[in-house]
DNA sequence: TTGAAAGCGCTAACAT
DNA sequence: ATGTTAGCGCTTTCAA
């Protein structure tokens, strides 16, 4: 089962590939009954382009590499369908690789889609990363680089992300407004900005509530619901909360747990606010108050991003995508 | 800032691109010494492979195309994971696109891949695939194929599926087993052979028990939360169930819903099984009783499979990976 | 408006 | 053990 090519298309229709070719791409300078005759003979004959000869000939390619941390996380395949959304129409095609929150494994995927040629690269950071010359070598090869969430600021691209600051500022607010006396935080690594952002809202609010950010009342590092659990524990015992704002659902999930545990009331006598609006953060008892992220949005502003940059190059903006927060039962006090 | 190519290694070490091919393949015919230079050379100089190049000359690349309904769901993104597990380290690529559960886009993926030259295809048919030509050319182009879980039978392949009919007998019969007398099912559409396989499984447990298959305790293609909803509702209008096996989780998550909203007791006055034990499942009040898919598991068996395709062509083994039934507070019955 | 010719970077048969 | 040569399928100058 051979496959058509444009030299069979040439033949049957005693032309020169060259004008198969061109006609094909639509070009202006092939007459339009020749343009005609061909597309017609090349449905006929099943044509299809072969992408990779065509690619290699013009030295780029429309495929489009995608690098995640992991891809069974709600935010982030939903980023990936935003950005389906807007490049498949487009005609360029998605390639997705995880780096599993691996340095190593962000290098490898970065090296095995420069082999690949792909025409731009799409990137949110692992947590691991702390060394960036691999995405140099993206930026020095002159490949589109559209970084989004989990972003390095000091590497020249196009950068999309969430409002992580609003979002905490308005989930802390939200919670003084309810009531609470003593809101802790759970916060991430805040050598990530994403996480800081989150911890910088979180101050904003308590300070401008007129009372000061307690360290006892703080706790780095506890995005898992392990951690949350444990985390929660620890700040309960030594700075006697009265609500919290943790910096993902998991790890509210696992304040819930300890809640539970010592049987307090909420959101009566413990208030609770998580960040991401996972699915099951209005599934679970009671339904969890979190702040949303948008990420189906903001897949469709990364790929037009990466789609301006593209045609136009040294399309630098760095794009802010609103976070809204969502009161639920887990926070609204009477 | 210019790409080096297997040329520019071959000037300096004043040998041919040939020798420099063949050594950066690991071929024997070429003397250790050079081999070692020419690697030696070509990390110098930085060198990486155009995938590109190398695929349009062999008539055949390492990538290998995947197509899924969606990325966002739990079953899928799992399998994802599996399969890059086995597939990254043995140098393949996968390319990873969705149908959306949608004929044409479905169509279109393959279509793309095609185009692309891939390896190899793993597929997961869309629910309104009724048309399997764009499949059939797949085969014909001497592609391996590699189906699982929403799977064509007729259609010569390598296939994966999962044991639904012993993960649905097994959580009917543990339904029975608790006492429970009158126990509906609400399936998927029948149409795909994993929801038939439900009814089965379902079927072959309520016969086993000297009961018959009542059509009024039985409700097709509710897979939804709002179906579930619905559907129990009905199914409890005209048959007074104490127990249902859902097909999938989200129906039962409508069906909690329903009892709640009628106060029955869970799981002293209703039971529920629910399917695929979605992370939710077990953070839900109560917690849901439920079959485990072991998709990451489904996603190892696929790649391999792939691989020996890739290989040694013509393996078209089909392959049945167990379920699991969890059962938590949803179904226990003292 | 079309053709001729070259070449993208690589691999593989066929020498030597 | 290495070199020569040809060509994968396409695009794109340059020429006519």
């Amino acid at each position: 089962m051979k496959r058509i090519t444009i030299n069979d298309i040439a033949k049957e229709l005693n032309v020169t590939p060259s004008t198969v070719s061109r006609a094909l791409a639509g070009n202006t300078r092939v007459s339009v009954k020749t343009r005609e005759l061909v597309t017609q003979k090349a449905k006929e004959l099943g044509y299809q382009q072969n992408v990779i000869a065509a690619s290699l000939r013009k030295g780029k390619s429309d495929t489009i590499g995608m690098i995640v941390p992991r891809i069974n996380r709600h935010f982030f395949s939903n980023v990936i369908s935003g950005v389906e959304e807007i490049l498949n129409p487009a005609g360029y095609t998605l390639v997705i690789v995880q780096s599993g929150e691996n340095l190593i494994k962000e290098k490898k995927a970065i090296d095995m889609l420069l082999a690949n040629h792909v025409g731009g690269i799409i990137l949110s950071l692992s947590v691991q990363t702390n060394t960036y010359q691999h995405i140099e070598t993206v930026i020095n090869r002159g490949i589109p680089l559209v970084q989004f969430d989990r972003v390095n600021l000091d590497i020249k691209s196009s950068k999309v992300l969430n409002d992580n600051f609003t979002g905490a500022y308005l989930a802390t607010k939200h919670l003084i407004k309810s009531g609470y006396q003593r809101i802790a935080h759970l916060g991430g690594a805040r050598s990530l900005k994403a996480y800081d952002e989150r911890f910088k809202g979180y101050s904003k609010a308590i300070e401008e509530s007129g009372r000061l950010i307690e360290d006892a009342l703080v706790y780095e590092n506890a995005i898992t619901r392990e951690a949350g659990y444990k985390a929660i524990n620890q700040v309960m015992e030594r700075a006697n909360p009265d609500a919290v704002f943790c910096a993902g659902d998991y790890s509210a999930l696992g304040v819930l747990d300890a809640l539970k545990e010592k049987n307090l009331k909420i959101p009566e006598e413990f208030g609770v606010v998580g960040f991401a609006n996972e699915p099951f953060s209005e599934l679970i008892h009671p339904t969890l108050s979190t702040v949303e992220q948008n990420a189906f949005e903001m897949g469709t502003r990364v790929a037009t991003a990466m789609i301006k940059n593209l045609e136009g190059k040294h399309y630098e903006e760095e794009e802010v995508i609103p976070t809204r927060l969502i009161v639920r039962d887990s926070s609204w006090k009477k």
